[in-house]
DNA sequence: CCAGTTAGTTGCATGATGAAACTAAGTTGC
DNA sequence: GCAACTTAGTTTCATCATGCAACTAACTGG
């Protein structure tokens, strides 16, 4: 088969991440969600891409178990899409994509807008990455180590 | 144009990110190449892609300065893709990625790695959001601001 | 200088994407 | 209660992207 490669089973979380949320549009639906979005026409206006895709899309995102369908908040019969606690667990990743934007962007006088605490209205710090005891860490100082096999009950 | 939606003028930096690295294998060459790979031939056979993607892909990464080439490191006339600061710039996005997947993923018992800190061996902390005054924040605390425009020497 | 390796490119089949048209419920005006 | 409109999709078809395999060409090791 001529297949789309999938990450499904793949060991790496990384890759098993982007299985679900690496495509163009994912990301995206689920940023406007976090700001508020909820029904089909709302995320096809605002995000202006064709409505065979949103569908598909909002459908992958219900079998990942990030959003879920549920009926109209407003009385209609209609359905809306809401993050799952999966969803909104997300969050640091959207964080990180657009810190990183707003660090390295070629022309960052394009970005139109900052994420702020909304209590003091002042941009929220780069996220860090830290050891258990609070040290400040570098890509150079993690390295990777091999998942303790799970033994169920004291098989061995 | 039926083209592929770019996200190259967007005004979201979310987008923006996306634009550069939102396909299937970008954050996995990336990945590879944190963990110290570079050759093209290193590339493909950890990663089981057909060369020739691998081959667009390496070319789009440069292009967007997130690879450098760089003559071989072993004295061989061939070159390596090296990252630049804008690629380890990328690990942050990574370390959120991989800890969604731990926090949420449904097969957890079938990621293999944890990442960890090299000096102490114990896994890298959680990513946080905090505000500018340390204050822990949750997307709900959070919100979009207009960036100001800027400005030119005095002209306003 | 010949065999094998490295780093690609090309060709072709197939899957994914996108615009527009189509459909079918649900809602509104009267 | 029914015609008109809105919402939420599905279908169709053209085009783009992906993936495999085969091909090419430069480099390397003996």
């Amino acid at each position: 088969m001529v297949k789309r490669t999938s990450f499904e089973g793949d060991s790496c979380p990384i890759a098993r991440s982007l299985d679900a949320l690496g495509d163009w549009w994912s990301l995206l639906i689920i940023r406007e969600a976090l700001f508020g979005l909820r029904r089909f026409g709302e995320f096809q206006s605002k995000l202006g891409m064709a409505k065979n895709i949103l569908s598909v899309r909002l459908r992958a995102l219900v079998d990942h178990g990030i959003l879920a369908t549920a009926p109209a908040s407003d009385g209609s019969a209609y359905q809306e899409y809401v993050l799952t606690p999966k969803g909104r667990g997300t969050f640091p990743i959207l964080v990180a994509l657009r810190q990183w934007s707003e660090e390295f962007d070629d022309h960052p006088e394009e970005i139109a807008t900052i994420l702020v605490d909304r209590e003091k209205g002042r941009p929220v710090k780069k996220l860090e990455m830290r050891a258990e005891d609070g040290r400040l860490l570098t890509p150079a100082d993690t390295t990777l180590k091999l998942r303790p096999a799970r033994r169920r009950r004291a098989t061995g």
